[in-house]
DNA sequence: ATGAAAGCGCTAACAA
DNA sequence: TTGTTAGCGCTTTCAT
């Protein structure tokens, strides 16, 4: 009269097995289920019971309801993301990277688009003082965001990485080498013979814009090379476009452009059309950040590919130290960039 | 001796304020004050205390916490919307419009891209077993995708709706007037005089390539014009590029061409460069979707914009009406797109 | 090796 | 007009 082989309650088949009805089932507290489907290690338990429990709960498809245990232990187990542009595919690589990363850690992501500014901190009020989250993966871009003075003042201490961005009065920073990515492309066209190469770069206020042109410039210094060969623009298509003609008017004797972004890389581009040049006969072009579009460009659009999911997954990474109380520091992921050669960059004209 | 006029606890600022602070604070129990946040009609309190305990509220700053909440009321507040490929940018579109109108109805969004296939089901159970959501908005593509039979058959009637494709068996999809859509590019074309126009359309067993195909062979045969001339291809630029050689192969007639994707567009510039022929010069095109770098294109691409904010606002409409428990129905969101000009199309060139 | 019980913060009957 | 009470499903400490 012990335990009958599987009888299963075919008439009410109740919304969701819980924590308890497995317990009840197996003869057994709720508390021995609860320990030992969380791998309590100071659990002793008879291999019989962990057997017939476990079974119990197979069968029965128990899943722990996932706001009890937030409640109880007040940890939501959740992440927000918070994106400045959805519609910018780098940061769907970077979603993507940090998605995965955060499910192998236990977490899932809430996403915002926080850009927009319509009320980011209702937002911001609504994630983390409501607790829905745990932590804020911070992807903005401006450095006068008002989530980036709260995340710094708040005392409570919210969880948080800043990334793909630094924050300057911040330890919380994930980064890429930006600055060894823009040198690295300095070197690939200098190999193909360049010396007058002029560079894009997006606004000066933005530390990502500050980086990419810092690395170009001490590459270009360290190959004796002139430096000073470059304009900014808006990290968008138009953006490119404008600061291609500005360069254009400005330093004629260019023979390569290097663009900070791959929406910039298009512009540039079309400014190129404007003047009635060509891609690369004329003037070589290299974009920063790679998409499966540069293939279908005119010509193919060579490109430097950053491992952005490699920095979400960082972002994650650090972030998940926090929690777990380790200490918080910047980061920075070396390498894992390459150029993606297409037929973009050629020979100089002269 | 009653209420001391806003005494801080400097000393121990709570990590966050409890309903039973603003409570005791305000000398009323829990009840009265989560009614009274609750915005429930059948409280009766009189309106000294109601101010009273508004403004400690408001002074702890308080906010209720999401999960305890939601344990209390076995609802998450929270949406999962689910993507196939995050780096289409078409999504983020959507997702945008569906991010805001679900702050709206007070929910917020869990974001899963679930194309991948590496778990999806790791995802379903972790997102709707665990009930970490109360909805799933479905933005998949594939008619054999497991989730699909999954929330089809599902007795406990998990909410969910499917929008940017529907799924045949289900009364649950939410979707833009394809057809209607496809019409309007028809028409567009034949009005600057194209009778022999020819489309890329997608895979054929997913419903949106088989709607925008359908929608172009119907108005072709009511302005008494072949509507046989078309190729699917994936969608994205490799499958819009060989299908367009497809077309040019088959159909050297051709006058004008019309996209089902942005980047099949792409994909058919490039064909229209590999064959030495020019658009619009030799070759109209025209592409289904809106993005901005469509100016910078060469020739800037006329499109067709559909209404993708709208369609995820929608998306989320209905998910909300299947929760407060308005039976489950499929929707279709007429007009709300438009043809934006752009230099791709002109004049037939015979 | 297992059970009992308190508690996470909130909601919702039902009393008073 | 306001208070009491019993959960929601889980974790966790302390008994046994």
């Amino acid at each position: 009269m012990a335990s009958e082989a599987s009888v299963r309650p075919s008439a009410e088949p109740r919304q969701r097995a819980r924590l308890v009805d497995v317990a009840e089932r197996a003869g057994v507290t709720k508390s021995v289920v609860s320990r030992l489907m969380n791998d309590d290690t100071t659990l002793r338990i008879r291999p019989e019971t962990r057997e017939r429990v476990l079974a119990i709960a197979a069968e029965l498809g128990y899943r722990p309801n996932a706001t009890a245990r937030a409640l109880s232990v007040s940890r939501t187990r959740a992440f927000a993301l918070l994106i400045p542009d959805l519609s910018n595919s780098v940061y769907a690589a970077i979603t993507r990277g940090a998605f995965r990363r955060a499910r192998d850690h236990g977490y899932v992501l809430l996403i915002a688009e926080d850009g927009a500014g319509d009320d980011d901190d209702a937002s911001y009020a609504e994630l983390v003082t409501a607790g829905r989250v745990d932590g804020l993966l911070v992807a903005s871009s401006r450095p006068d965001h008002p989530l980036v003075e709260r995340l710094l003042t708040d005392r409570r201490g919210v969880a948080h990485v800043f990334f793909n961005r630094e924050v300057p009065g911040s330890n919380r920073n994930v980064r890429l080498d930006m600055r060894g990515a823009s040198a690295l492309v300095v070197d690939y066209l200098h190999s193909w013979g360049h010396e007058r190469i002029g560079m894009v770069t997006g606004p000066l206020d933005l530390v990502p814009a500050q980086r990419r042109l810092e690395g170009f410039q001490v590459r270009m210094g360290e190959l004796g090379l002139d430096s000073g060969a470059y304009a900014a623009g808006a990290f968008n298509e138009s953006g490119g476009c404008e600061a291609a003609h500005e360069l254009f008017d400005s330093r004629p004797e260019l023979t390569a452009l290097y663009a900070s972004t791959f929406p910039q890389a298009i512009g540039v581009m079309k400014a190129v059309r404007d003047r009635g040049l060509r891609v690369p006969d004329d003037i070589s072009l290299i974009g920063y950040d790679d998409l499966p579009m540069a293939d279908f460009l005119d010509p193919p659009l060579t490109t430097l590919a950053m491992p952005l999911a490699a920095l979400g997954a960082a972002a994650v990474d650090a972030l998940v130290d926090q929690i777990d109380g380790r200490p918080a520091e910047s980061r920075q992921l070396d390498g894992g960039y390459e150029i993606v050669v297409r037929r973009s960059v050629g020979a100089p004209s002269r």
